[in-house]
DNA sequence: ATGAAAGCGCTAACAT
DNA sequence: ATGTTAGCGCTTTCAT
């Protein structure tokens, strides 16, 4: 009898309406909790509520969806899930908007323009709620996309980077400042010679990041001993490391611009018989759970995930319900903490 | 005059229908390209791909789900991000899945069960076209909803871990197997005393390794020296290790089951003033980048995370189509490698 | 206090 | 070779 519970792909609001002898109107007003203000009986209530029960009626969002404009969805395009700190960007995300009752699809540029075209034109097509983007590399070939929709009326909202020539808003950190005090704070330890190792070239928090590090040897009256590499990972660390051990020469310290960059620089050191921090000190970006259990604990530059997280599910969900305009809300720069460990001598 | 294409939003079909003075079916068959099949004329193809490209149009994909019930939605239900083999095997089945044309709906369990139980049904009743799950610990709990969805036709495949009493289909690996050949590399290297260092203790795995490493244990006439934990962390390693280190003497060996347990062991035998492998050798699960750069590079039993993530793909996308009927397919049972690096001595 | 009717955007069976 | 019609499941305006 109550065997149909099994099929509860089958059961629509009009199934509902034929059990219980109302009109799927008066049913839908029921279940979305607007008897009272459509001054429907209690015993009219009592009853839709009862048989929608009996049969575990759930809505079907698609319909509700193709009606309403609303899908609880909310699409989200990183670079990739192999950095470690886009992971934990996605992870509080994640946690942030399931609370808020929405669900994201994930899709990924693997920081290449023309995949990230069109994931985002993927997602568009899709009647998501809202689009959490941390753009990629060369991201500003897809402004004219992304502005489009904005300014079309989607609430569009950058991560941890910036789209130049856009008026899409973002959450970064100040990472021209980070950079500035990390590399102050190597210097102030005494190291004269500074090696800087930089995630891909044209990434938003490379170019800040390259700033604020020559900014501050500037300011010191040095000159950097070196800076190159142009890949948020470990092959590029180690690689750039070896590069310039073998062929510039061993600098004091060494400004990684990522953990995993600071991963392979360690490696490179190792290789070639030196030790962190007694020969070159070594300093990274980005916090992770297993830099704590490293060779050499890795001192970085920690942004503030948790703060960006939380401000961008806010601003994006408050603009999706009408209490924020993201047309007028001002982009947001936190700035960053150095958590010590051994890496800096 | 093409400026309407800035409002690519209310381009329906019907918009393409009027401007190109055909029916919205014959649109339609178009534009699936099915106009071969239908007979329509060269012309008027042509005529309605130009306007359709004018005007960019892009069929509602939440039209199109509501009528032929397809989403090219995959729901994916993790236990954590936290967790880096789970972030390597998400990783895995988007780059999959996406080639395929699917996105994925990200969901996490966090190890809880109503959490879990939840997550599913939200994305049951989203029209998605298949699920990929891995169990939470008591996944059990969620065995019936799972089931029933599955019997209905919902494609739902399990991976990494199982549930009992279910006859939803799954890929592992043979994680007993892996901890019996994980235990007998460290008998054969002469360590007697062995501990081991458990996930979550009801997690599938989690009793799969036990068995073999006890089975592995008794089959050399040893007694197993300890037996503790109930985490896949790093706090769960560290607590237990020192736990083992303080109150029950130092053991040969300790037989790690995840990396992120091991990386707690390895601090806490640290803060002891012990030495891996020297003191104590440790094996380690799973394998991650991070682990060629820890203080000690930390062997380990890798999991075949590729094939599994392929394989799974590859059922659920065949099932999808049609091409195979998940009811009728074998689950399956990958074999570990060990991964020799420094730990174990 | 409730129902009837229209329509979201699309596809497919059934015409012709 | 193409149009007509109905309907996926729901909400909402209008009517009573």
């Amino acid at each position: 009898m109550q065997k149909d519970k099994s099929m509860s792909k089958d059961i629509s609001i009009k199934f509902i309406s034929e059990k219980s002898g109302f009109d799927p109107s008066t049913v839908s007003r029921v279940i979305n909790g607007n008897a009272r203000e459509y001054r429907i009986s209690k015993e009219t209530e009592e009853k839709i509520l009862r048989v929608a029960k009996k049969y575990d009626y759930k809505a079907n969002p698609v319909a509700v969806n193709l009606r309403v404009k609303k899908s609880h969805t909310i699409g989200l395009v990183i670079p990739t899930l192999e950095n470690p700190f886009f992971v934990n960007i996605t992870s509080l995300l994640n946690k942030e908007l399931s609370k808020m009752g929405y669900n994201i699809i994930l899709t990924e540029s693997y920081d290449d323009v023309e995949t990230e075209g069109e994931m985002i034109k993927q997602l568009l097509e899709r009647n998501i709620d809202g689009l959490l983007i941390i753009p990629c590399e060369e991201a500003d070939q897809n402004a004219g996309t992304i502005e489009e929709a904005f300014q079309d009326g989607v609430p569009i909202l950058c991560i941890d980077r910036y789209i130049n020539n856009s008026s899409v808003p973002y959450i970064i950190t100040d990472n021209e400042k980070a950079a500035y005090d990390g590399t102050e704070f190597l210097i102030e330890r005494g190291h004269k010679q500074l090696a800087c190792i930089q995630g891909l070239k044209n990434a938003t928090p490379t170019i800040d990041r390259k700033k604020g590090f020559e900014n501050a040897v500037a300011d010191y009256n040095m000159e950097p001993f070196y800076i190159g590499g142009n890949a948020f990972s470990v092959e590029c660390g180690y690689k750039e490391a070896l590069k310039i051990i073998d062929e510039v020469g061993n600098p004091d310290a060494i400004f990684a611009m990522s953990s995993t960059i600071a991963l392979g620089v360690m490696e490179a050191v190792e290789e070639r018989g030196l030790n962190i921090p007694e020969d070159i000190s070594l300093i990274g970006f980005d916090n992770n759970v297993f830099l704590d259990y490293l060779s050499t604990p890795l001192t970085t530059i920690a942004q503030p995930i948790h703060q960006i997280s939380e401000l961008a599910v806010g601003a994006l969900i408050d603009h999706i319900e009408g209490t924020i305009d993201l047309k007028d809300w001002e982009s947001k720069m936190l700035s960053t903490e150095i958590i010590l460990r051994k890496s800096v001598a």
